[in-house]
DNA sequence: GGATTAAAGTTAGTATACTAACTTTAAACA
DNA sequence: TGTTTAAAGTTAGTATACTAACTTTAATCC
């Protein structure tokens, strides 16, 4: 098999089950893309837990410049608030707003069926598979891009 | 299983994939981005064919501006050359330079090696059914974003 | 044959996502 | 204690990737 041809499928996946949930939101009217939507369920599962930047950044795998942007933007629509950690003042903590929660409890029913679309031609023992190989693909990928 | 956090683990396996190749290219000090690298690789691969932006487009599943801003870095470092379809004037025709051709060459060899690094935990066996799995995804998906 | 529609690119504007360089604050240690 | 190192964010700059609006050229349809 062609692992290049590979790499370009899983960019080609992403991408689209992305691209996919953008056309339902902004269908449905919400004003949050899908990168930020999934920082706003990720804040509402962990509301009063003391979430920093650092957290976010690795529960989303992404890098700090990156997570700064979408926080920023978060911020302008006041579905989040910052502050500065008074334990650690280097960190930022982040807290969803009234306004953050509502939007995520509107948003969880629209998500859930939009989100089983990109699954729909999948058994659950294939959906299982799927996962498992896609964990040891990461797994593998974090080890090799952060350990030169 | 969660449909969502397949989602999440998609994109973020496209863009570690992507990421991971990012790093070998610069370290070998090749001055092409990924993205770059497998246009450059398809054009090889239909040399003599008329390619156009379009086809380019397909192959890649990307929108057309999309493509436009990877064809215009493609030509400041002169690895491909672009002129108007002489039987259809709407259409741009995307030709390899003789750089080019070198430029890919040069990449068959150290492509082949970071790819496989991306599978290296999968067995055949699972690779294969990963594929399946993704291609049936991406045709869904494709479906999904372009017909509402 | 001329108006309408469609196809292929282009341009402008926004959101991700990265690296690299920088600031600020905390932790380590000599 | 004071210096050095590390951690958490921030800023600047580039590359993807998208939508929406536009131009140009071809195909369709009275």
């Amino acid at each position: 098999m062609d692992a290049a041809n590979l790499g370009r499928m899983l960019g080609c996946c992403g991408r689209l089950a992305k691209l996919h949930v953008d056309v339902q939101l902004r269908r449905l009217g919400y004003d949050v893309t899908p990168v930020q939507s999934q920082a706003l369920v990720y804040l509402s599962k962990h509301r009063g837990e003391n979430i920093t930047q650092r957290d976010l950044e690795k529960a989303m795998r992404l890098k700090p410049s990156t997570i700064n942007g979408i926080v920023e933007r978060l911020l302008e629509k006041e579905y989040i608030s910052r502050c500065t950690c008074p334990t650690d003042g280097r960190c930022r903590l982040l807290l969803l707003t009234d306004a953050g929660q509502a939007m995520v409890d509107s948003l969880r029913t629209a998500l859930e069926t939009t989100d089983q679309a990109v699954l729909a031609d999948l058994t659950e023992v294939e959906q299982t598979a799927l996962e498992n190989y896609l964990r040891r693909i990461i797994t593998r990928l974090e080890n090799e891009v952060n350990q030169p």
